[in-house]
DNA sequence: CGGCATGTTTCGCC
DNA sequence: AGGCGAAACATGCC
């Protein structure tokens, strides 16, 4: 479920390592960069942010970047802050992990734990943010309306690029649009400056909600909505599903237009 | 078995 | 040049 969401979830768990320093370190190499485990052995722990879907460890040397990929996910102290992860394994195989942060006695678990069963998720060192537009949380409908007026690509293809809009995610999209009232396949340079203030005012609110619940699985077009199709949320009308911007779009056909 | 999955990067085509 | 869609990536699950 790795939006910017759940990244925001994993960011809130990890701060209570702000302070600890990073006795020792193991990473799967094929997922970190060159000689990262020693690169961060002995750092001080000094922040932890978000920018968009990444999570970022700032230490007293170089930043560390979390990047979830489709299927990470994070255990601090050994326990999770995101128990169950919609479209990933619901089990914890250990041959999973690609990193492991230790800021005290071996025989204890790890203070950060990243897990990835499928390895589209990464670690680096000093990520490149420079690509990232602006985040999900903060972007304003005037800055979302001067992307959306140059674009002949579809709505929601625009919502998901990073550098229009970091963090938000294919499911968070797709609830917004839904709330919004705007169908996913209209080309952004259709959407009127009313509809993209709308649409602004929905996703500070809607993703407030679904942080408070838990993360991006928590609204109204969640993961088994999308699966089943059962109907409207508002009022039973046809939902459809079809493929937008290369990934799966659920909405409503009597509300999205 | 075939198809699908919360993401990003790369490739080829305008 | 830059925008856009499709494919590729790696792996588990239904």
């Amino acid at each position: 479920m790795p939006e910017g969401l759940e990244a925001e979830i994993w960011r809130a768990a990890i701060e209570v390592t702000v302070g600890r320093t990073i006795i020792d370190a193991w990473v799967d190499e094929r997922v970190a960069p060159p000689g990262f485990a020693a690169a961060v052995r002995d750092l001080r722990i000094t922040a932890v942010r978000r920018a968009g879907k990444v999570v970022l460890v700032d230490t007293d040397g170089p930043t560390i970047g979390l990047h979830f990929g489709m299927t990470g996910r994070v255990v601090v102290d050994g326990s999770a802050p995101i128990e169950r992860l919609s479209y990933a394994s619901d089990r914890d195989d250990a041959g999973w992990n690609r990193l492991l942060l230790w800021t005290g006695p071996s025989d204890q678990p790890p203070a950060v734990r990243f897990n990835d069963p499928r390895r589209f998720g990464h670690i680096s060192l000093d990520p490149d943010l420079s690509g990232l537009g602006r985040d999900m949380f903060v972007i304003t409908p005037s800055e979302l309306r001067a992307v959306l007026a140059r674009r002949r690509a579809s709505v929601k293809a625009v919502l998901l690029d990073q550098h229009v809009v970091a963090g938000l995610g294919n499911l968070c999209a797709d609830e917004v649009l839904w709330w919004a009232g705007i169908a996913p396949h209209r080309a952004g340079d259709d959407v009127t400056a009313e509809e993209t203030r709308r649409l602004v005012t929905v996703m500070r609110r809607r993703l407030r909600v679904m942080l408070r619940r838990g993360g991006s699985t928590t609204g109204v077009i969640d993961p088994r909505v999308r699966a089943e199709l059962p109907g409207c949320p508002r009022d039973g009308a046809p939902l459809r599903r079809s493929r937008i911007g290369g990934r799966t779009a659920v909405w409503c056909t009597a509300h999205q237009r």
